[in-house]
Formats: structure tokens, C-alpha cells, sequence
DNA sequence: TTGTAATCGAGACGGTACGTCTCGTCTTACT
DNA sequence: AGTAAGACGAGACGTACCGTCTCGATTACAA
């Protein structure tokens, strides 16, 4: 649906440095200007590109956003290692959630972010792309370190790693994207300690 | 910011049937054409009523659509009672949490709710007065329960409640709003029993 | 059509304050904002009048104007005396010219004539008034100089005075409204001694 | 101000036929809703056109009706011939004097010529180009028969030609735009005779 | 080396919706 | 009853973007 990269489409002479300008440019205008007024006409202007350019290459101000987010996914290192092994479950994923709170609170990240899950909740192609090129990567590094946990025994042996994967960022992701209340470490804390122990008392 | 209903500010001469009329004609207009192609020129015209009567009291579409929630939510009986309590907590949160999913499943829902999420994200102020006016009470609501059972010593003393709510509602509506999967009731089951027993074996 | 002053209209409670407030503001606000931004309800609200007295009592902006000038034409001395006659027709003349050539100039005036001659150019009602009650006493007075000239001999015995008064007035005030060209004293003279002496030579 | 047609503007790439369709527009709509209920808007939406299509090229309503105007006048021949020339000065004046009132007693021309009319005495900018584009050859045809009149002896040597262009259709145009009297071919003959003649006896 | 065909920046185009302003009508509360 | 105030349905204002289109200029492949 979005790019055609992967196939490189037969007699694709495509310009790389506007695909890249405007790539950044829709990533830097949402921050500046938030989603709502983020517009294909301001990314072009910005991006020094004519929109024809645009509309040549995606099918809508979504794939735009989440391409960008492809770009910058993919950059830095190689495509994301493992999460952190120390063998003290709770420790590394409180480090993880922290790092994921720090995200969300990165004014950086926090407006693209919103944009980008505002695209997909009201776009059913975007967001199955979404799963498998950016959400599914992750979240299969989530469930492999759990999946050493449960293999250690240190999480139950029948547990499905999916819901548990959702029981401990579903809450944070909730929290911010509805706003309804502050996104801080102690919370991801928290939310580790109970989600690992259960609302049940311990004997 | 929105409603004035609260305080009759002097000699506001409303409309009610207009009013009335307005936010009926917002939450039908979302569902039958989407989120994105809202507009307050469909609203008003679908409502028969003049664009400035909808800019006069309301800031913008969010608002409206804010409110047209908040008139469903009084309509009906008088707040909603409390959540059920048989004294069997795990059944009575897996009838709740099915309910929930049956109702962001329910066509006639899914898009007004996602509307109203994504007005929220991009509001702080529509979020504060939805803490307050839609979520909070409904959050009163699941917490009396949850506190109940901790009384009854079905859940940890030193459990924080809120957290306890994030934990069963967080996963549920992160999944919906990200359709990073599908919504079943046996998705809600499962949530159920592994947020009350935890990820940890149980002995 | 437009006052029902005339008429004393049976039971007219009318408030006079008010009615003296609107006119005046509309004159004045004629010369601020221009003819083109002229309104109705920015009329009301400088004369701290509800819109309903202005509906009430006229039926356009046109006919407020023509009051405004009707009430200022009537206020200085009582109806406009005679033109000057020294026995000089041409002299006279000039300087009656003269006096329009400065009124049309005077930026106090300009705008709200220019104004009065579009809602007449486009209302016949209103030019039909316009006509009785102020182009008209105001015609008289001219014709009247001219049939003493015409009684001393210094005018042609079968002149037409309508048409003479046209032809001495026509120019200035279409050079006025057309801004074909400056409208200067020399202009008024010229048209004087022109007219006077027709366009053949004299011998 | 108006037209670029004259400098072609570097790159203009303009849709003629969108042009054309505007001013056609333009024209008919001021005859059928007259001038107070001419719209932008419906202008753009008779000539089957976008609003920004009008703001882009024209900077006011007047400057659209002044082009409509503009492209009437040069459509038909060539920009219009001399004046009749017979030699017998009275009886032309008299045929171009009644060939005028025609055409502002037409219901084609009525209208729009006022609101034209209407637009330039508001508007400095549009007077001066009305001068220099409409007006002025006009304007100048006239003189030039009237020069040939005076080289032959039959007007004063030291008239000057501008005022007397005035003497002959100010009237015509004041009674016409002020409404002041009916606009009859008797009337133009009336002006015609009398302002050869003069107003003052002959002998 | 030279076509030749796709891509590019630019921006006009027919549209839709924005948020504002004014219209003329109406309702309310005060005098 | 008349008034000041102002809400109301209506609709035009002038602006911003939409997504499509056409226009040279540029560019990179195939002949």
C-alpha cells in the first residue's frame, strides 16, 4: 500500500533526496505543528518538493508519517537489538518501560507519535503495515526476552506471551494516548510489580 | 470550556432543540462518514441549523463531539449504576470486560469512539474535561468494585486501584485502537485471569 | 417608505433619541469605514441600538442614508433660502458651482454622497424620495435663479431651466462620481462660461 | 491592477477558457440578481469554476465586472470606430447622443453599466483604470469629431474639447445614474441643442 | 551520443471546508 | 408598546488544502 521500495518497481528512476526530504520534513512539521494542521501542501513547501512528488509516491498523509517513522526505525543501528538479559526479569523490564516513558514524555516523539497512532486507528491498511513493519519487530523482541523468563521459569509455563506483552505496555500506551494521567517511571514501575504478581494477594 | 449547561451564565437564551440537534446529528454524521470527513459544515447542515450556531458554543468539533458523548451518557437512566457483584470477582470482570468489547465492536460505537480518542489525544484540554466528565465517574465506578473484593480480601491490600484498572482496561482498548489484534471475549478472559493471577507461577 | 414622520402614525411611541443616534451614526460611520463595509448591524452597535429599532422603522441601508441627509439638510437654517442673485447670473453662478465643486471635495461629505448615489443608482424607490425631498427643494431653488435671469433677459426665452440646471450640475457631479477627472473652482468656472455661451461660436 | 493579459507575467500558465467563463458569468449574473446580490461566489459557481480561481486573478468583484466590460469592448470589431461625420454637427451629436441613451435604457447594458459605475466611485484604482482603458478612447473618439467641427468653425476656437464632451453626456449620465428624470431621445436632442447654443440668448 | 520517457519543482485548476461577518427574523426581559 | 440585547437560520466572505492536471527542465536509461 505505502511504499514500493521492497519491489523496486521495474523502471523506478526515483529521486532519493526528495524521498528523504520529505520524509523529515513531515516528521519535523508534526512536531511544530501538530497533527491537525499537517498538511501535504506544508510537507512539500517544506520538503522544497512539488507535491505531484508526493502523491506520486504515497496514498495518503498516514503512509507519509509512517514511512518517516520507517526511516528513522531503521537508521541508527541495524533494526533494533535485543532488549536487556540480566537475568532479573523485573529489573530489565522496568529499565524498558522507563525507556518507553521517556519516549512518550520526549516532546520529540510525542506529537509524531500521536499523529502516527491517529492514522491508523482510523486506517485499517496502515495500521496491518504498521504491525508487521514496526510494531511486530518490537514486539517480537518483547516476547523473546519474556519467552527466556518463562523458560527460566520465572514466568508461568502457560502463559500467553501476546497478552502478557499487552498487560504491561497496554496500560502505558493507554495512559498516554488518552492522557488520563501522568506518564512517570514510578508508574512503569508499578505497573511491572503488579503485572508480574498478579491483583491477587500472594498467599 | 465546553458545556455552560452547568452554569446558566446569566441570560444565555439557548436553544435547546438546536443544541439537541447538533450533537445528535455529530455522532450519527461520524459513524456514517468516518472521523477524517467530519465537518462542522456537514454537522450544521445535517442538524438544519447555521454554522454559527455551532461556533457560538462550541470551540471546535471535538468539543462538539465531546458533548454529544456526554448527552448519550445522562440520556439513558441516570449515570449508571454500579458494575455487577456477585462476590465471584473473576466473573463478574470477564462479564464486564465482554461488555466492553462488545461495545468497541459494536459498528455504531467504533467510529464516535475513535473520534472522540483522537480529539482527546490531540486536546489536553477536551482530555482534562473527559477525565472528569465521562471517564472519571465510569472509573469510580470499576474502582468501588475492585475496592469491594480488596475489602473482601480478593486482591492484594497494598494494590493501587487505579493501576489495577489500567492494568484490566489498558490492554483492551490499546489493542482497539491500534487493531493490533483481534477484539474477542475470550481476549477479554484472558486478560482477566492473567492480570488477577500475574505473569509470575503461582508457587 | 421610509420615515413616518410625515404621517404622525397614530399611537408612534417612538424614541427620538434613538432615532437621532442612528442616523448620526450612520453618517459618520459611512465616512470611517466606506459605503462597501457600511453595515447595518455596525450602524446599531455604534449608535447602541438593538438591530430590531433599525428594522423597524427602515427598510434598507438606503433609506437610514437618506434620513441621515434629510435630517442634515433640514438642521442648519430651515430648509435652504434662496441662491445668491446680485444681478451677475455668471458671477452668481460660479460661485454656487464653486460651492458644490467644495462640498464634493470635502472629505466629511465625499463618502457619504458617493454612498446616497449608489443605494439611489440602485434603488428606484429611494431615488423617487430622493428626488421629492432633497434633489428636488434643492432644484427648485437653481430654477428659480435662473427664471429671474430669464425674466431680466439674460437668458434664452424658450430654455428649458431643467435642462439648463442639468447642463450646468450634470457635468460636475458625473466627473464627481465617474472621477474622470480633478474637480477644481477653474472646472466649475469653465462649465459656467461654457454653458452660458454654448459650444458655436458667437459670431 | 487588473489584466495581466498586456505583460504575460513570465509563466503565467492561465486557463483562458476559465477566464472567459468568469466574465461571462459575471456580466449575466449582474443583469439577473443585480448588483447589491452579486457574488463572488455565485460568479464562480455559474462560470463552473473555484473561488480561488477568481481571487487569484481579479483583486475585487469590480475588477471582475471592469474586465467583463473590457472584453465586451473588444470583442466586436476592433475597439471601435470614429463618430459619424456628415458635417452637419448638430444632427450627429444628436444620432451618438440618442444612440447612448439606447443603450442605458437597455436592460442588457442597465444594470451592469451601474454596477460598473457603482465600483468606480468607490474604488480610485479601478476609476483610473476605467480612464485609461474604457473611458478614455471613448472619450477620445468623441473629441476628435468635435475637433473636426471646430477646425471647420463651427465651434468656439478657445472651447476646450474636454469640457465640452462633459457639457454633452454629463447630464445624460447624471439623470441616468441619479434617476433624476426620464432618459428619452427628446431629451438628448434637448441637451444637444441647448448646449450648442447656450444658455444665454442668441441676438 | 543521442533520443526518449519517466521524474522532478512549480503551481493553476475545480472543489470542499474553514472560521468570520452580516443579513433579516425572532425571542426575551426591561422600561 | 418600544427598546437593547442578542440567538437564530442563512449564506457570502476570503483563505487553506485537497487531489488532479499541465508545464518545461532535468535526468538516466537504451539505442
Amino acid at each position: 500500500m505505502t511504499t514500493q521500495r521492497t519491489s523496486p518497481s521495474s523502471t523506478a528512476r526515483r529521486n532519493e533526496t526528495s524521498r528523504r526530504a520529505i520524509l523529515t520534513a513531515a516528521f519535523e512539521l508534526v512536531q511544530e505543528v501538530g497533527y491537525v494542521k499537517l498538511s501535504i501542501e506544508g510537507i512539500a513547501s517544506r520538503a522544497g518538493v512539488g507535491k505531484q512528488t508526493i502523491y506520486r509516491w504515497w496514498t495518503s498523509k498516514g503512509a507519509v508519517l509512517f514511512d518517516a517513522f520507517l526511516m528513522l526505525s531503521e537508521h541508527p543501528d541495524g533494526g533494533g537489538s535485543a532488549l536487556p538479559d540480566t537475568g532479573d526479569l523485573e529489573a530489565d523490564l522496568k529499565a524498558v518501560l522507563r525507556a518507553t516513558v521517556a519516549e512518550l514524555n520526549d516532546p520529540r516523539y510525542d506529537e509524531p507519535m500521536r499523529a502516527l497512532n491517529t492514522e491508523i486507528t482510523h486506517d485499517p491498511a496502515l495500521a496491518a503495515l504498521y504491525s508487521e513493519r514496526l510494531d511486530g519487530p518490537m514486539r517480537e523482541l518483547k516476547k523473546q526476552r519474556l519467552r527466556n523468563a518463562q523458560q527460566a521459569g520465572q514466568l508461568a509455563q502457560d502463559l500467553d506471551l501476546d497478552v502478557a506483552v499487552d498487560l504491561l505496555w497496554g496500560p502505558l500506551l493507554n495512559r498516554w494516548l488518552q492522557r488520563s494521567g501522568a506518564l512517570t517511571p514510578d508508574y512503569a514501575d508499578n505497573i511491572v510489580e503488579t503485572a508480574l504478581n498478579g491483583l491477587r494477594p500472594r498467599h
